[in-house]
RNA sequence: GGGGAGAUACUCAAGCGGCCAACGAGGGCAGACUGUAAAUCUGCUGACUACGUCUUCGCAGGUUCGAAUCCUGCUCUCCCCA
């Protein structure tokens, strides 16, 4: 098989916009499978509030990556590179074309770009640097940033704590700067990506994501929440539609602010998702209720065009 | 009918003679993003022919070099007494 003519469609476009539901044709239309790059929908106790697809949906297309680890497990974008690589590489020996679902930017960018090289670091260090971040304050972590990677403290947003620990737990766990493993030889893909981006109008997204949690309630989120609460402190769980939820369940917030605040949280979401997919040009874009036919012509042409190269 | 309180930008809410296009919060908008990413962080938010100009703080007048801030009248809202 020649470089060309492999190809990984990869779907994309803020929440409740029909991402599911596209890929699940389009893995009909190419009879293939379909890979998840939902970083929420990977874990099995999150079903009703992560908008997985259901088991009928499941039934029409073999899924990858959708319910595969338990909230327990500490999971992030480099076992996911890692996993997702390996399977794509088992899948396109069997198919030409490989569909991939996913409203997580950097999960998607991980797969079709590919990220650096890091070691592991022992959790331990991460957790020592959140109690230093909560004792002493940011300033003190930029302070042994500086010394330790002046580079970094140069270009990464020095505000944010989450950037300023990982950049930290590197080059303490490694010994060495974080920025010297930036930029190295990233992995070759042995595949084209074609990448189809779903939106619409601002107004129309607000209001399928409204409906969406109320749906969701009907569903019986507020159930599969409360099965949760105990572990309500693992990163999984800190996730629009359940951490409003946990409020509720503390006494906090009453039940119609909580859901208020899942359709608001999940509007910022979804605007964070737009300004991400936004950056790469090369999307195609289409309008949320294009008929599946026009999208596949799009892609064919696609196909053509890489032929040609 | 009498007495009191108040009306500030999309909302809430400071300001009480110049430092005010007006603190702060919410909401909204825009952006960043290399292992926490449905996370985390940043900027903007009266109008423009924009490092300058113009129109704002219920309405209409007035005092003052100068008013969102003081005075008068009006309109509306809330509370208390009848």
């Amino acid at each position: 098989m020649s470089y060309n003519s492999k190809h990984l469609i990869s779907i994309v476009g803020p929440t409740a916009i029909g991402k599911t539901s596209l890929s699940i044709n389009l893995a009909k239309y190419f009879n293939t499978e379909i890979l998840s790059a939902d970083s929420r929908q990977f874990y099995k106790e999150m079903q009703i509030g992560t908008a997985a697809p259901t088991p009928f949906e499941i039934s029409q297309a073999k899924h990858h990556f959708i319910h595969h680890k338990s909230i327990e497990e500490t999971y992030n974008v480099g076992a996911f590179e890692k996993d997702a690589i390996a399977t794509l590489d088992k899948l396109f020996k069997k198919h030409n074309v490989i569909i991939m679902v996913g409203g997580s930017g950097l999960y998607v960018d991980a797969v079709t770009k590919g990220l650096d090289y890091f070691p592991e670091v022992d959790k331990n260090v991460r957790e020592r640097l959140n109690l230093e971040l909560k004792e002493n304050g940011l300033e003190s972590l930029q302070v042994q940033l500086k010394s330790l990677d002046i580079e970094s403290y140069n270009t990464i947003a020095i505000d944010n704590p989450q950037r300023v620990i990982r950049a930290l737990e590197i080059c303490i766990g490694s010994g060495k700067p974080y920025s010297s493993f930036l930029n190295k030889d990233k992995n070759k893909r042995h595949f084209k990506t074609i990448t189809i981006g779903l939106t619409a109008g601002r107004e129309t997204i607000y209001n399928r994501i409204n409906k969406r949690v109320d749906i969701m309630m009907a569903h019986g989120q507020l159930e599969e929440a409360k099965s949760l609460v105990e572990q309500q402190d693992l990163n999984a769980l800190n996730t629009v539609g359940y951490k409003e939820l946990f409020n509720y369940f503390k006494g906090e917030w009453t039940l119609d602010f909580a859901i208020e605040e899942m359709k608001k949280n999940s509007r910022r979401f979804a605007k964070r998702q737009i300004t991400w997919f936004k950056r790469d040009k090369k999307t195609l874009w289409f309008d949320y209720n294009t008929r599946l036919e026009t999208i596949i012509e799009a892609i064919s042409l696609e196909f053509k065009k890489d032929k040609t190269e």
